[in-house]
DNA sequence: ATCTTACTTTAGAAAGC
DNA sequence: GCTTTAAAAAGTAAGAT
């Protein structure tokens, strides 16, 4: 059985939403790697492949980089809605080449015209990615757990994958449980895009205690040399009134009062929740 | 006694050194022996042993007032010394009631003083958003923990800065390395002109 | 199976929650 | 009371390799 493994194709099963549009059940068949019986056929790439763990069934050929990358694009689009396809951290992402990925993207682009050395890298490249795909698969499953419970754009959950996988690189999850990774991650990717997220929302999300998101986040900002500012006060005004029902009016005194506190120097060391409530 | 610094008014520059307080010193220790931890905690009303829960026996002086944690291979572990000359103290009356335990030491323990915990005041309101901003191993997350950390590398100590001016230094192998800590990190806060 | 982490316990200060 | 910082001791647990 001439299978290969394709990256970031599909995740645990039970994150699976009921169908992938565009995707025919296949036969009635095992998978030959994980027997899930949930085999897919991909018409834009002529191949079946496993729903569950990503395992290409049945290659027809044909696949060339540009294929690749309009199969990103169709399943990028296909992900936007189901939450499913996890292309985002695919090569087209810079989140392999940046961080010295283990060569997936290149052995993707070897794939359409060397066959043979694609086949004698295989045995390698499965042997060598496999922990780490599937590290990353569940990890971002999680991901999309997380991100939908709590609602966030995708620009965030693609900055959380993109410090995750930077994190999983540098072995900063070894002796931590990847779901505080995921969390601090996730924490760290809203601080950056300033969407008001406590800590206390996404520990709660994540099932993760807040002072272990907290002390997470703090590790792998430190060990990936990222700095965040604080958020802003302000930055809560927003939703903290909203939650509350305050005018629009109550809001912009409140961003003023924030804005004449800042002058003053009175709020470091203060929590900016606490600051902005008190606003 | 007082706490040290007094209500004294934040000043806007800071002027000299501030004195330093070691609030803590923990050091390692051990003799050639082995102790039987059940013997000295059925015996020494001041001793704590759990096995289940920690492998050291938790021995408390009032004397000098330290808490000694007490291993079956022979090495301890001091702490809450005031000052490094107590640890000294502490570990001699832990031999000295070991033994009346029953069990057999014999030499004097080797000391080794790992960690100084120190306490500070700049006296000085500190705009810990500025030095976050500015200086590059200062981490500070206020959702966290209302201080600021600060790393510096030699020596080899973190300092935790409060938006009072107070400040807490811990790390250090030995005082000067707290003196000059403390000298580096006011250097720091000079460069930056949050001093 | 081994190596790597982290957690457990101890004390103390700081200040916000 | 909790949170953070550092450090040692000797166990356990979990994970990666």
């Amino acid at each position: 059985m001439k299978a290969k493994r394709v990256k970031h194709r599909a995740k645990a099963k039970t994150a699976w939403p009921k169908k992938a549009p565009g995707l025919i059940a296949g036969a009635v068949e095992k998978c030959p790697d994980c027997s899930s019986t949930d085999i897919k056929n991909d018409p834009k790439r002529a191949e079946r492949f496993c729903n569950g763990c990503g395992m290409v069934i049945e290659e027809k050929q044909i696949d060339t980089t540009q294929e690749w990358r309009a199969f990103d694009y169709e399943q990028k689009q296909k992900r936007d809605r189901t939450g499913s396809f996890l292309t985002y951290t695919r090569h087209d992402k810079g989140l392999s080449t940046s961080i010295g990925d283990q060569g997936f993207s290149d052995l993707y682009k070897l794939t359409p015209s060397k066959r043979a050395s694609f086949y004698r890298l295989k045995r390698w490249h499965r042997q060598v990615s496999t922990a780490t795909e599937r590290n990353l698969r569940y990890a971002l499953s999680e991901l999309d757990r997380i991100s939908s419970a709590i609602g966030l754009p995708k620009n965030i959950r693609e900055t959380t994958a993109l410090i995750y996988r930077k994190a999983v690189t540098k072995g900063l999850v070894r002796g931590r449980s990847m779901e505080s990774v995921v969390a601090a991650a996730l924490y760290a990717a809203c601080r950056k895009h300033n969407v008001p997220r406590t800590l206390d929302e996404i520990a709660e999300a994540s099932n993760v205690k807040k002072r272990e998101v907290g002390r997470t986040y703090r590790f792998i900002t430190r060990e990936l040399g990222i700095k965040l500012l604080p958020t802003s006060p302000v930055d809560y005004i927003s939703r903290f009134a909203s939650e509350l029902k305050l005018s629009p009016k109550v809001q912009e005194k409140a961003i003023e009062i924030l804005n004449k506190a800042n002058k003053k120097d009175l709020v470091s060391g203060r929590g900016p929740t606490g600051v902005a409530a008190a606003a | 006694m007082a706490k040290k610094a007094k209500p004294v008014s934040k000043k806007r520059k800071l002027i000299g050194k501030p004195k330093v307080r070691i609030e803590n010193v923990v050091a390692s220790a051990s003799v050639d022996a082995e102790f039987d931890l059940d013997k000295i905690a059925a015996t020494l009303p001041n001793a704590e042993y759990e096995p289940e829960q920690f492998p050291g026996l938790v021995l408390r002086l009032v004397d000098p007032k330290a808490a000694i944690l007490v291993f079956s291979s022979g090495k301890m572990v001091c702490t809450g010394a005031k000052e490094p000359k107590i640890i000294k103290l502490a570990i001699e009356k832990t031999l000295k009631q070991i033994r009346t335990a029953g069990v057999k030491v014999r030499g004097p323990a080797k000391i080794t003083i790992q960690n100084i915990v120190a306490s500070s005041d700049l006296g000085v309101e500190l705009n810990l958003d500025k030095i976050s901003f500015s200086l590059e191993n200062a981490e500070f997350e206020p959702e966290q923990f209302p201080g600021l950390v600060f790393r510096i590398a030699e020596p080899k100590v973190v300092f935790l800065l409060f938006r009072s001016g107070k400040i807490v230094c811990t790390g250090g192998k030995k005082p000067s390395d707290v003196d000059k800590g403390v000298a580096r990190l006011i250097q720091e806060l000079k460069k930056i002109k949050v001093v």
